[in-house]
RNA sequence: GCCGCCAUCGUCCAGGGGACUAGGACGCCGCCCUCUCACGGCGGAAACCGGGGUUCGAAUCCCCGUGGCGGUACCA
């Protein structure tokens, strides 16, 4: 089995473009065949460096590798004129007003072999002679396809669906030339969540947008692989070796899939969970430019779903944050109630200050202690706490980010809220 | 216009003549857990596009309609 991946050089890798290349590389892997990259384009000026690194880029990010490639249908011009040559030769094409057309029989059909949707007929009648070189000489798509699927020994052309009204005139182009077709698998295409094409107004529509939102490669395979095709009634989680062992074309659906990503966000945040303390903290700091997230990743990861959230929850515990307007009107209050507020964190201050060794079992069980001596709602006490040291009505849980901070840092931080009270 | 593809909960995927009172997951709602936010647990609402046919029996097969999408370039 041999499988090529076949992007066009227009610049980011489009999530629908990340899909047909995971299910060309299971495809290929699952064969032990090879997977070749193509990079589609028979006007080469389109294949800037930058747009094709960004590509590959892409696919290494996602953990898709190939044996073969990338090669540039650009620089195979010379082959596929004389394939043109060869076919104006025998008579299957003929010059006009400089342009070149493939002939097209009055009559019959040609009939496209689909995987996924079984026989395409393609009623010859409906079908023009068609363009396959310009007035310059210059080969277009469906020539350099056809020529190229058939010089790289292609035995499977797994792409979208707008390709498959293209099918007929390729394997056309093929049998003029005296091949036969490929077999061919036509995916159905992703659409945003208004059923229109999918496109940044949905948020992330590249494989580039995912990785900057915080999602994690191995989420993001298993997420894909599952728009599309489906193993059984209730199997949602697939290791990569699983997909590779267990992905079939003939178990792809074939009605368009609308790309989620609240659901995507939830995988995530699953895989997220799995991952181990080490490697979590090594991504994030990485992801980050920083070192030493090893103590924060460990109280605030239970709460994360992607790699973005952890700054936004965890940096008061790496440097001081200021406070939240919002948080400090929710939770401290005005007039008496923010006096009252700010008695009990003077309170808890007290307390913590005595707090010996400062670690988390101490901590709670002091503040534990405070609560029920002062007969209030846990809460009443804890969430000037949070306030105090986070500057947020949200953190991970008060005693591990309390003795984290530190004794020294925590009393500081308290006595700045108090004095933000004082001065009113 | 013409050609082609498609149609099960809001979304993704199962089910492909009887096991369907249609299954799982996300999301949503309720309850539990709880120091916030999450996580986790339990429960709930939620779908076979419409009409004809075939058949003892249709979500499943066929036809028509409707709707969505794609193509119809000297683009890829």
């Amino acid at each position: 089995m041999r499988v090529r991946f076949a992007p066009s050089p227009t610049g980011a890798l489009h999530i629908g473009g990340a899909r047909t290349a995971l299910y060309n590389w299971l495809l290929a892997r699952g064969a032990g065949g090879a997977l070749l990259l193509r990079i589609e384009d028979t006007d080469r000026e389109r294949s800037t460096p930058e747009n094709v690194e960004q590509i590959l880029d892409s696919l290494r990010w996602l953990g898709l590798d190939w044996d073969e490639g990338p090669f540039f249908q650009g620089e195979r011009a010379e082959r596929h004129r004389e394939q043109i040559a060869a076919l104006v030769r025998d008579g299957h094409a003929y010059e006009d007003e400089g342009a070149v057309r493939l002939r097209v029989p009055e009559d019959g059909a040609t009939v496209v072999a689909d995987v996924i949707r079984g026989e395409v007929r393609f009623e010859h009648a409906a079908i023009q002679d068609f363009v396959i070189a310009r007035s310059d000489g210059s080969p277009l798509y469906n020539l350099a396809v056809a020529v190229d699927d058939l010089d790289m020994s292609i035995t499977h052309v797994v792409r979208g669906e707008d390709h498959l009204s293209n099918t007929p005139r390729q394997v056309m182009v093929l049998r003029a030339l005296g091949a036969e077709p490929p077999l061919y698998a036509h995916l159905p295409l992703l659409h945003g969540p208004d059923g229109k094409k999918l496109s940044k107004r949905h948020g992330a529509a590249s494989v580039e947008d995912l990785r900057d939102a915080g999602y994690l490669p191995e989420a993001v395979r298993n997420y894909l692989a599952l728009l599309g095709w489906g193993y059984d009634e209730t199997t949602t989680f697939f290791t990569t070796a699983e997909l590779v062992e267990r992905f079939s074309l003939d178990r792809v659906s074939r009605a368009p899939a609308v790309f989620d990503e609240p659901k995507l966000r939830w995988m995530n945040g699953r895989y997220l969970r799995e991952l181990d303390e080490q490697e979590l903290a090594r991504r994030l700091e990485q992801r980050l430019g920083r070192d030493g997230l090893r103590a924060p990743v460990r109280i605030a990861r239970e709460k994360l779903q992607t790699l973005a959230d952890f700054w936004p929850l965890a940096a008061f515990l790496v440097e001081r944050q200021p406070f939240d307007e919002d948080a400090w009107g929710r939770i401290m209050g005005e007039g008496d109630a923010e006096r009252e507020a700010a008695e009990r964190l003077a309170r808890a201050r007290s307390a913590l200050a005595g707090v010996d060794p400062f670690d988390e079992q101490p901590v709670e069980q002091t503040l534990r202690g405070l609560v029920e001596e002062l007969g209030v709602k846990p809460k009443a006490v804890f969430q000037p706490i949070r306030l105090a040291i986070s500057g947020s009505s949200i953190s991970p849980g008060i005693f591990e980010s309390v003795a984290l901070l530190g004794r020294e840092e925590t009393l500081e931080r308290i006595d700045a809220a108090l004095a933000r009270v004082r001065e009113g």
